[in-house]
DNA sequence: ATGTCC
């Protein structure tokens, strides 16, 4: 495959064969070949040939392979031109995202109280696969979280109204239809509202480590030494299972709309089709379900710091890096309504972006950059003249199979070289650790680096680990 | 990511 360097920090693939627009990837030489190692680039390839995307088929510096499109890749739909939706583009974990907490203590306050802390955060968050919830609620409560996300929640005293305020589309994504969420996806949602789940998902203690842009750190209410909270989760078998629905529906719809696809993983229709509808209004309820999940996973890590702590935790932001949204962009000077894939990009909005909370109007939006367990994590920022429809990285790209690291990692030894740097681990299984060592992901400063470098975003602030709750 | 296959 021809892969042109076209400046720094951004390569192209030139247009070829079906491709309806060229393949941009924003990497330095550092990250690229990492991602050029498995099929993640065909994946660029495979998603510029669909019907209605716009400018470019494009890919964050922490790619790598997904379903069908790429994890970090962002493509974009003209809706007015047949533009297609694909729950590929998406993911499987609907509004999989991050929330970053502000804590009112430093790390120093904190060191004697760690331990204790780790315990009590490791009590009441509740992980692993399967059943477990901080919320327990019915049938007529879930549809209620499906249409209102996290200011349903809100609203039943799960948090307070300034929480809202910093929240991505105030913890709510409009649209959402219940109707278009099977049975099967609402049973396993209902017992699963406030869980970490498993994977790459977690609850970290951190402190702040470097500050780079003083003003935006204190606007989002951040400073060097103190202790926040990251979470880390998504929709759960809720979201998974609205996914697994709608790609069976579509691969059976998509030839009456004479839509072809080189792989049955791009199952697609266009946006303005009933089952494109459908698809939509379910990842919107699974979006809101996602929301209120880390609400009230906020909410317990928040209870668990007054009880030994003895101070509170202040939302800094949510936002999710699994979406589809419709969103208004110039392409060639003209204003189009576009349906915006992400996944595993993070919108990143510039300063003086209307939807963003009017504290941090002048900042920009804050994103959010989990890194890998044991690594550093990352506050970013949105830039004017942001490439991909206002798009960046979401974390650091897996480069190893879960397989392959469980295969040459020892768990245990895991376990103790984070304990030895301390880092206080409460974990669920030590495969499950060892499958997220840090040797199965790209370097997350390189892939910061190549952002920033790149013109995506900006540096706010380095975030390092001082527990974690393993999912 | 996921009751890691209905």
């Amino acid at each position: 495959m021809e892969i042109v360097e076209d400046g720094p920090f951004r390569y192209r693939i030139p247009q070829h064969g079906p491709m309806r627009v060229p393949g941009v990837v924003f990497a330095s030489r550092y990250v690229l070949p990492e991602a050029a190692g498995d099929q993640a680039l065909q994946q660029v390839v495979n998603v510029a040939t669909l019907p209605g995307i716009v400018e470019a088929s494009y890919a964050m510096p922490d790619v790598h392979w997904g379903y069908g499109f790429p994890i970090g890749g962002v493509a974009a739909t003209d809706v007015g031109a047949s533009g297609v939706i694909s729950p590929g583009g998406v993911g499987f974990d609907i509004s999989c995202g991050v929330r970053l907490l502000a804590a009112g203590c430093d790390r120093q306050e904190l060191a004697p109280r760690l331990q204790a802390l780790m315990d009590v955060l490791g009590h009441r968050t509740p992980r692993g696969p399967g059943r477990g919830a901080v919320w327990h609620v019915g049938r007529s409560q879930l549809d209620h979280i499906l249409e209102d996300g996290a200011r349903y929640a809100v609203e039943c005293g799960h948090g307070v109204q300034r929480d809202l305020n910093r929240c991505e589309d105030e913890g709510r994504l409009a649209g959402a239809l219940a109707a278009q969420v099977s049975t099967r996806a609402i049973d396993r949602g209902l017992c699963q509202v406030g869980s970490l789940g498993s994977g790459n998902h977690f609850l970290e203690v951190q402190a702040v480590e470097a500050v780079y842009d003083p003003d935006a750190a204190r606007a989002m209410g951040l400073h060097e030494g103190q202790v926040t909270v990251m979470i880390h989760c998504g929709s759960r078998g809720l979201g998974h299972q609205i996914c697994t629905d709608h790609v069976r529906t579509m691969d059976q719809a998509m030839s009456r709309y004479g839509i072809s696809v080189s792989d049955r993983q791009l199952a697609c229709v266009p946006v303005e089709s009933p089952e494109g509808r459908a698809y939509l209004g379910a990842m919107a309820a699974a979006s809101n379900y996602a929301r209120a999940n880390r609400q009230l996973l906020a909410e317990a890590a928040g209870d668990a710091f007054e009880a030994v702590c003895g101070c509170g935790l202040d939302l800094v932001y949510d936002i999710s890096h699994n979406t589809a949204k419709t969103e208004i962009h110039r392409v060639d000077g003209n204003p189009l309504r576009l349906c915006v894939h992400r996944k595993g990009a993070t919108r990143a909005l510039p300063p003086g972006h209307p939807d963003l909370p009017h504290d941090l109007a002048t900042v920009g939006q804050p994103v959010l950059i989990p890194g890998t367990m044991g690594t550093a994590s990352y506050v970013l920022v949105g830039v004017a003249g942001g490439g991909a429809f206002h798009s960046t990285c979401h974390g650091a790209g897996r480069v190893r199979s879960r397989h392959a690291a469980a295969r040459e990692v020892d768990g245990r030894q895991l376990r103790a070289d984070l304990e030895r740097h301390g880092i206080a681990v409460r974990g669920t299984t030590l495969r499950g650790l060892a499958e997220e060592a840090p040797l199965a992901y790209k370097d997350i400063d390189a892939v910061v680096q190549a952002s920033e470098g790149a013109g995506l975003c900006r540096k706010v602030a380095r975030l390092v680990p001082l527990g974690v709750v393993k999912g």
